[in-house]
DNA sequence: AGTTGCACCTGGCTGC
DNA sequence: TGCAGCCAGGTGCAAC
């Protein structure tokens, strides 16, 4: 389910009720979730307080008082909700459940919330890592670029595809490359740069090494949607939701993502998909070369 | 080393 | 209405 802008959306949605909180209660209702849960992981958790929530990639990780951070995936269907559990500080609403049997963990926070992760799926994990060096953690040494940050760029993304002949569908989903593009972004930002799905990465690089305008275009492409999602609330396939409760709509700015048969609107080709390391891709084949 | 394919799960949709 | 088959936003690992 959620891309770099999902996260980054649920993020935003848990920050409130969470950075500041101290957690006071943790319901673990079954063994693990993707990954058996950490040993103690409860025990671990109760008592410390929650000094920030950032992202990197898609994980979602809280800084904790103590020598651990709590990374959070939520996998392909994993969502948060907040409710009320008392207090007037907590400002976020909650979204019921299809299915409350997929909640698989509560968060009691002092601050008044409880936290709830809800994944039918259960393709989503929850990890206690060591705050000190966690970036040489296996879980994050090996992730690549962030897309939003100041350094990326079509020199970066050169420098990322040299010598690389696999497609560009692919290797903009290696998480090792750039952190936090899925299946619905890179179609969106191939077909933004007018860039096949098939071509090869490496035929955006100049001989001499130089980035070329095809892929200062990308770069520039996977910005924008990035950018424009993450201010739509990201988007909402199926049952996904902001921790508030309210839908993201970046799902009706789709330009060929689930548009099979359809026109182009830039060049009225027909929509077409394909499959690509058993993933569908979807692209125009008038305007994506 | 770089790639591909499959496995992990449940639920929703389509077509018979 | 029921059921089989296919599909889904991600990732890790085995196999080539």
């Amino acid at each position: 389910m959620p891309e770099l802008p999902e996260v980054e959306t649920v993020r935003r949605g848990l920050e409130p009720a969470m950075a500041g909180a101290r957690l006071t209660a943790i319901d673990q209702r079954r063994p693990g979730l993707r990954f058996p849960f950490p040993e103690r992981f409860a025990e671990r958790l109760i008592g410390r307080r929650i000094e920030g929530l950032r992202r990197r990639a898609k994980y979602l990780i809280a800084d904790l008082d103590g020598p651990e951070l709590l990374v959070m995936h939520l996998g392909m269907s994993g969502s948060f909700r907040i409710e009320r559990a008392k207090g007037p500080d907590v400002p976020a609403l909650g979204a019921k459940p299809k299915n409350p049997s997929h909640d698989h963990v509560v968060l009691e926070l002092s601050s008044g919330a409880r936290v709830i992760y809800n994944d039918p799926r259960r393709f989503g994990f929850m990890q206690l890592i060591p705050r000190n060096g966690f970036s040489a953690h296996p879980l994050f040494k090996n992730i690549g670029i962030e897309p939003l940050c100041e350094a990326f760029d079509g020199a970066a993304l050169a420098r990322l595809f040299a010598g690389r002949m696999a497609p560009l569908k692919p290797v903009l989903l290696d998480q090792s490359l750039i952190a936090g593009l899925g299946n619905i972004y890179v179609c969106e930002a191939l077909h933004r740069a007018g860039l096949s799905p098939r071509r090869p990465a490496a035929s955006l690089v100049c001989k001499n090494g130089r980035p070329g305008e095809r892929a200062t275009s990308l770069a520039r492409a996977i910005r924008e949607v990035l950018e424009e999602a993450v201010a739509a609330g990201g988007s909402s396939l199926r049952d996904h939701r902001q921790a508030d409760g309210a839908l993201g709509y970046f799902q009706h700015c789709f330009r060929v993502y689930g548009r099979e048969n359809e026109f182009c609107m830039r060049c009225g080709g027909k929509v077409r998909r394909i499959t690509q390391s058993g993933r569908a891709t979807f692209y125009c084949g008038g305007c994506q070369r």
